[in-house]
DNA sequence: TATTCACGAAACCATTTGGTTTCGAATGCA
DNA sequence: TGCATTCGAAACCAAATGGTTTCGTGAATA
């Protein structure tokens, strides 16, 4: 439907029941409405429009199967979050923040190390 | 003053006026109300309001001088931002997150994200 | 078939949020 | 002294937010 109200990505997280939401698929990868809701003291109701404000931003995906609709982690617009934070990393932690910067400016595309390998 | 709401980090950045006045004093390490509020069309009132939020959730600083406040930048709180952030990672961006993470590991600050190690 | 289950839409409600204008108190300056 | 500047508190307001209950529909099941 796409309404007009359109949630961002940082007012999406900004709800501490959806946050717990997006711990509950981070873990379980998918799950309808009712399996989500049963851990929280709120209506059934109330997550369902918890989890359409995450669609909305992108967060989570649904997929009707048979009478549920499963939600399943979508974790890739944190990514906006990420760049946002990453512009503020300096300001207080510079320690190791020029060596993480060119890590992640490359992107080689695995440059992964095997062994546990101490820095410093 | 520190009445009851309390707000939290991420309530703090949900909103994009405080965003941007977090950017500006990024820019500037030092400002008055007045100054910033000329960077809007809302009122000073308004944005002296937003200054309290950030103040709440501890990501700016009020100073007095003379008849005027100014306001720091204090990043530190965004640490909790991007600890919570971290935990998510390895849902996307997966090429480097293993050297980003012993990279993070050894800093001090950087307390270790907890959750499942459920690696792929 | 009849019933139960899973869900969303709708109507509704209280509180929070983001904004305004007004006013008064300090501070700086002519 | 008198005036302008800077700001916060207060009162107020509209809209957004987070929640509820009720009801209808479609899918599974007894």
């Amino acid at each position: 439907m796409t309404a007009l109200p359109k949630y961002d990505v940082f007012q999406a997280i900004a709800d501490p029941t959806r946050r717990e939401l997006l711990s509950l698929l981070a873990d379980q990868d998918e799950l309808p409405v009712t399996a989500l809701s049963n851990n929280f003291s709120i209506s059934r109701t109330a997550v369902s429009k918890h989890l359409h404000v995450l669609s909305d931003a992108g967060l989570v995906t649904e997929r009707k199967v048979g009478r549920e609709t499963r939600y399943r982690l979508q974790a890739a617009p944190l990514q906006e979050l990420k760049d946002w934070l990453s512009y503020y990393e300096r300001f207080w932690d510079n320690k190791l923040s020029l060596l993480k910067h060119l890590v992640e400016a490359d992107s080689p595309d695995d440059a992964a190390p095997k062994g546990p390998q101490k820095m410093e």
